[in-house]
Formats: C-alpha cells, structure tokens, sequence
DNA sequence: GGCGGTTTTCAACAAGCGTTGAAACACAGT
DNA sequence: ACTGTGTTTCAACGCTTGTTGAAAACCGCC
C-alpha cells in the first residue's frame, strides 16, 4: 500500500502471492502487474525467478530473529539467576510474531504464511528454514534444556517438533478453524492463538521431559 | 511399484510428485513419464489435471476416516460408561496413522505428505480438507468434550488446532528436526513422533481445559 | 540543456504447458 | 475372422511461461 519504490512494491507482491500460492503457483506476470510495473522490471533488480523468492523470505528474516532474541534475553535477565521458567521461554519465541501484527502493514501476514509454506514443504523447507532460522531456534532450546534439566535431547527436540507445527499452522491462517468452530474461532486472531498455544505447549514439554518415570 | 493398472500407476505418481511439489510445481508430463504412460492417458482416465488431483486426494481419505472412526468406537466401548481419557482418544486419533507407515507401500507416507501440503495452503486448505475430513474431527471433538467437562469451546477448538499443527508438520516429513537435533531425531520415524505427541498434546488439553481459575 | 547512469518499458524469443481428436491397439463375444 | 468396446498412443493445437536485448524514460549534475 504504502510501498514507494518500484522494487518494494515487486518485493510486497511477490510475497502476498508466493504465501497464497507457493512459488510455482504464481507467475512473474501476476507478481508484475499486481506491482504496478512491467514483467522485466523483476529480472532487472533481482535476476531469475528463485533469486526474487530467496529476496522476499530473507528481507524480513534479520528482523524477525532480532526481536525474538531480544524477548529471550530480557527474560533470561529479568530471573537471572535461576533462568526463566519454560512457560517464559515460548511467551518470549511465540510474542514478538504478534506484536508485528497489530502494525497495519499486512506484509507481516504474508510473510508468516510465506513461512509456513516454507516449513511444511518437503522441497524448500530444508534447503531454506536452517539456514535462517536454525541459529535463533538452537538458542531456545538451549534455554529449554536449562528450564528442563532431566530432559533428554531427543524429547526436547520432538516437542519443539509439536510446538514448531502449531505454531506453522497458525501462521497459514488458513480459515480452517473458522468453519470447525462455526465462527468461535478466527484464524487471524494471533492473540487467541498464542494465548491458547503457551500454556498448551508449556505443559506438553513439562509432561514429556519432567516425567520421573 | 506393486500397482499393475496403468490408471493406479498414474494415480500413484501423481500422488508422489503432488506430495512433494504441490499441484503447480508437477507437470502431468511429470506424472505420465513416472507411471511410464503416454501424457494424454491421464486426461482420459480423469480428464482436466485439477481432477486428478482430486482423485488423488480422495482415494484414501474413507479409508483413513473409517480406520480413525473404528479405533474411537473401540476405546469407546472399551471405557464405557466412564468414557475414555483424552490420553485414550488422542491415541485413537493418531495410532492408526502409524500402522499405514508400517505397511511397505511407500503410498501413505506420500498421501499424509500430500495432507500435510493441502491443510497448511492457504489455497487449498479451507475447501478440501473440511469435505473430506470435518465430519470425522468432530466426532472426536465430541469425545473430547465428555472427556473435559469444564471445557469451552473456544478452548477445545483452539487446543484441536495445536494438535492439527503438530501432526500436520509430522505429516510433511520435511527432515528438519533431522538437521536440528543432529540426527537424534527422524521425521521418518513416526512411531516415536507419536510416542511424544500424544503425552505432549493431552497434556496440553488438560491444562488449558481443565484449568479451574 | 545536453550528458551519464540508473531505472523502466517494449517486443520478442524458445521452451514447455494442458488439452484434444483421431488413429492404433487389446481383447472379449459370436 | 469380425465386430464392438474400452485403452493407449501419436501428433499437434493454442497459449503461457521465464528470460532477454535493445530502446525509452527518468533524473541529478555540470
């Protein structure tokens, strides 16, 4: 909307229609003319077809990882020096999503769906989520082994596992649980979902790498 | 590899290649030159790509639906007239999807991939999973609600949706937590996704459900 | 006001796409 | 041996795709 360059307008685009429709459900044309701007404008700021895809999921990446790492650290401070409890760790990986939110840019949106994408496709979602975000996703876990000290590895990554799909669901918006719940629950509500995924998750690694037994 | 019809061997391919390249990143020159067939015969046997593609996705969700629905009835009955615990109807909902991986067919591995892609598109999600699949998730919303009396819908529908994230990721395979725990974890291994999902996602209900505050 | 470099458009290319009609094949029943 | 019916292939269609090279437009600078 409030896009000025012609190269940001391309980069909005894309990313609207690449979340909607995977990469190669969209056309160079469709991204153009949503842009406003001729189809060889593409090629000339950002080359082939994947270099476009690889510009718009890195453009926002830096910034998401910054704001994330921050709320680790203000709650990683703020109990030192026990360390903060798991319930805090996933409010400090799940919180900084919502707050980009509540801007009025819908590139955010998009950009979330673009993720989602991403994570569950077989095709790019290794290639693309670890070279990313596998830093900043080592770094919670590493708080959450601290939180949890009987954990095993292999528990704390499977139930990183179940939280990173919830979370990648969420971030689809796919309407899905508007029609299951007539109408209760709303896909968009980010704030809904996270305040219903903390406690959900907190208590799923509690149970899987507390148990005694 | 089994499949002897050249319809099944389309219908096969086209399930491999869809699962993990989406419906426009397959050609049905792709699918024809896979099954070993002439690209015009997949047009006979189903007409337009779109249709196809539907074929694809329907031929085993009954079996998948009657398969779930029969290991709830059983722990149903099994429990009666208590009802059964969450624990109970959670493993009703994902144990049956770790018998089709047991069975050498490599084609339900690329079907729950193929799931996996549809419920987390924007696109396709909304409009084919509810077809095919609501009424079976219901029944066991149903079940979960006798089981957490004091629960509201909201919370029942939004703890649903952690549970749907989860398995929807584990469904993907995409081998990120491969990489992430060193090879500590396989998202092949869907036995020991399950084993942490269920104590994972029960506990979850439970705490966001059956909370008194 | 003409110059140089960046940005943007224009026009066109070869390649690949989904789809189709007609021809070839397989093979049962008589 | 012939016919009829359901399969399968062949060859081609019109169209769209990503990409490109050259031309045009823009714009600060001397």
């Amino acid at each position: 909307m409030t896009a000025t360059s012609k190269r940001d307008r391309i980069l909005d685009s894309a990313e609207a229609l690449f979340a909607e429709r995977g990469y190669d459900g969209v056309t160079l044309r469709q991204i153009a003319s949503q842009a406003g701007v001729d189809v060889a404008l593409a090629n000339y700021h950002f080359g082939k077809k994947i270099a476009l895809f690889n510009a718009v999921f890195e453009r926002r990446a830096a910034l998401l990882n910054e704001s994330r790492l921050d709320a680790l650290r203000r709650v990683q401070e703020s109990a030192a020096p026990a360390g903060p409890t798991v319930e805090q760790i996933i409010e400090a990986f799940l919180r900084p999503l919502e707050l980009t939110q509540e801007n009025a840019d819908p590139g955010w949106r998009h950009y979330l769906a673009l993720i989602a994408y991403v994570n569950n496709s077989t095709y790019w979602g290794k290639r693309m989520m670890s070279k990313l975000f596998d830093d900043l996703v080592q770094e919670f876990i590493d708080a959450l082994r601290q939180a949890l000290p009987q954990a095993s590895d292999r528990d704390l990554y499977w139930c990183y596992h179940n939280l990173s799909g919830a979370l990648t669901l969420t971030f689809a918006q796919t309407e899905r649980i508007d029609t299951l719940s007539n109408g209760q629950c709303r896909s968009s509500d980010f704030q809904a979902a996270y305040d219903h995924m903390i406690p959900f998750v907190a208590a799923g690694f509690r149970r899987v790498c507390e148990s005694t037994e």
